[in-house]
This record gives structure tokens, C-alpha cells and sequence, in this order.
DNA sequence: CCAAGTATCTCGCTCAGCGAGAGAATAAGG
DNA sequence: CCTTATTCTCTCGCTGAGCGAGATACTTGG
């Protein structure tokens, strides 16, 4: 147990790969204080975005879910966008219980302002980079996204989802 | 505006990223839950194990400026790992205001547990590596880390430490 | 010993999120 | 069409993390 420190390369860049997460985690946090906003909302809309770009409608339920929060809980987060004029409820015309949650362009805008430079940066940073590098990249990423999954699922916890 | 969504390899692998963040995030989450936990006492527990594994000791208030919380938040923290039996409070003999908190031996284990085969796996996939691929990981990852950290202060948010 | 400074803790509060259950709408069966 | 089960959202009351203010305990300098 003593010192699974300091060896070689690679737990030097698995220790990057952690302090980079920590700091985009950061980067939100900010964010979301300088609107007025909590963690949980911030999710909320880059969720919203991803739906609005992916061309799907985004309803009550299915944003809670994907947050892991119970209706109420739900309730409350759209409640906190709207008062802050984020996102509006609209009634489903096909299904008249469920609520469309959109969100509004401004908020789209705000989102880009703070995160478009960051994915800027990035995106030119791979820009430099041959096939080999990005596809070392790609399966470094990819190895330890399926890994993490993975061991969750392994753990035995059971999400929504 | 409308379409910065299907672009290149470049953007796959920023999209890739933030999927791999939100992995380790869930991650995280599930070990924080499995052991009646939130993900700030997890926070609290890394930040505990890198300071006992760099050899130096942690103050309750060092603690708390590293989490972002205040004194009052700080006191429920510490008070709720050592409810859990995962740290002790032990008084500073040198200085007797302070509160040096340490993390007990199975609570390190407990986390190895649950992240040591992560790294582990992570570490696997590096090993695959050359060194151009190495330098190319290590570079995209240290970029994007900077980038979220000096658009941070760009935007003009002053954060103690 | 006294005063100023520093570290932690106590108290009262706000607010995110939960559990339970109420309403409102749809779906299935007569 | 009417009844019953199901589904989606919202309301209510509560728990608990974290904050602001101030109390308390210790240290340092005169």
C-alpha cells in the first residue's frame, strides 16, 4: 500500500487525466455560480442542448431521469430554469400530460460563450496531431470511459438509464 | 450556431472527453452511495489520501478551502467522515487551535478498492503506448486542463486558495 | 496579563432533493 | 361511452448539506 506513487509515465498522465477532470468540474462550477446557478442545473441544460441538437424533444421525466432525480426533485430544477428564464414548459399536444422542457436560445448562447472556447482549444489541439495521435487519444479516453463504466456496473448498482 | 455538432475526428474526441468525465463522475457517485457517502466527503477522502500519500499533514481548515466550503461547512464535514469511522480528529500539539484530521488505514482501502482497479486499467492501456503516443495523451489532456483553468480566471472569478 | 490574530465549533437559516400521494391525461376492456 | 389501470407531473412536508454570524480556545506580541 505504500507507494503506488510515483511510477512511471503513465500513472503521471492518469493522474493529468484526473487533475484535467477536476478542473473541468471547476470550469462549470463556475459557471454555474456566475448565472445563479447549481451543479444540478448546469447538467440540466447541457442535457437540454444535447437533445435540442440531437433533434429530440426533451420532456419533465426524461430530463429527471437522466439526472438520477425523483419527480419532485424535477419539478423543482425546471422550476429554478424557468424563474431564471432559461428554459420553458410547454404542454405536449400529443400527450397532453407530459411537458416539454426547451430551452431558451439565450440560455444556448450562454453556454457557448463559456464552453465554445474551451472545446475551441481543444479542438485545435487535435488539430495538430496525426492519425496515430488522435487515435491513441481516442482509445485512452474511450478505455477508461468503458472502464469506469464498467466497474460500476460490476459493483452491482443497478441505474436508471 | 446551428450545426457545431458533426464535425471531424477532433470533435468526436472532445465529445469523447466529456463522456469519459461524466463516466468517472457517475463513478464517483456510486462509490460515495455505496458507502453512505456524498460526493463532497468523497472529494474530501482523495484529497486526504494525496496529502497523507505526498507525506504532509491536513488541517480541518486546509480541508475545507480545498472543497470550496466554509468553516461551518467544514465542522459537518469532518464531523461526517468521523461519524463513518473513516478519520480521526486529532489536536496539533504544536499549535493547539488546530485539528489535524487523518484518514484511517481502511478507508484508504476502501477507495483503493474502488478506484485502484481503474487506475490500474488505466495504466494497462498506457502501457500499450509509445512514446509519441504517450506525449500525445499527456499533451491533449495538459492543454485542455489549462485552457479550463485560465478561462476560469479570464472570467474573472477570484477563488480562495 | 492584555490585546490582536487565527483555527475551530455552535446556532439558526436557506434551499436542493426525497418520499408519499394528489391531479390530470391516456390506454385498455367491457 | 364508461370504468379502471397506468403514466406523467406537481404539491406537501421533511431531511440534510452548506452558509453567515458569532462564540470559544489557543497563540503571539507587547
Amino acid at each position: 500500500m505504500a507507494d503506488r506513487a510515483h511510477q512511471g509515465p503513465e500513472l503521471e498522465i492518469v493522474h493529468l487525466l484526473r487533475a484535467t477532470t477536476v478542473e473541468l468540474g471547476l470550469h462549470s462550477v463556475r459557471f454555474a455560480h456566475r448565472n445563479g446557478m447549481h451543479p444540478t442545473d448546469v447538467r440540466a441544460l447541457i442535457a437540454l442542448m444535447d437533445a435540442s441538437r440531437a433533434g429530440e424533444e426533451m420532456t419533465a421525466g426524461r430530463l429527471g431521469a437522466l439526472l438520477g432525480l425523483n419527480s419532485a426533485g424535477t419539478t423543482a430544477l425546471v422550476d429554478r430554469l424557468e424563474r431564471l428564464g432559461h428554459v420553458r414548459r410547454v404542454r405536449d399536444g400529443r400527450d397532453r400530460r407530459r411537458v416539454l422542457v426547451e430551452v431558451d436560445e439565450r440560455a444556448v448562447e450562454l453556454g457557448w460563450a463559456s464552453f465554445g472556447p474551451l472545446i475551441g482549444r481543444a479542438v485545435e489541439l487535435l488539430q495538430g496531431y496525426d492519425e496515430r495521435e488522435l487515435a491513441a487519444v481516442r482509445g485512452f479516453l474511450d478505455g477508461v470511459r468503458r472502464a469506469a463504466a464498467d466497474h460500476g456496473a460490476e459493483t452491482g448498482h443497478t441505474d436508471p438509464g
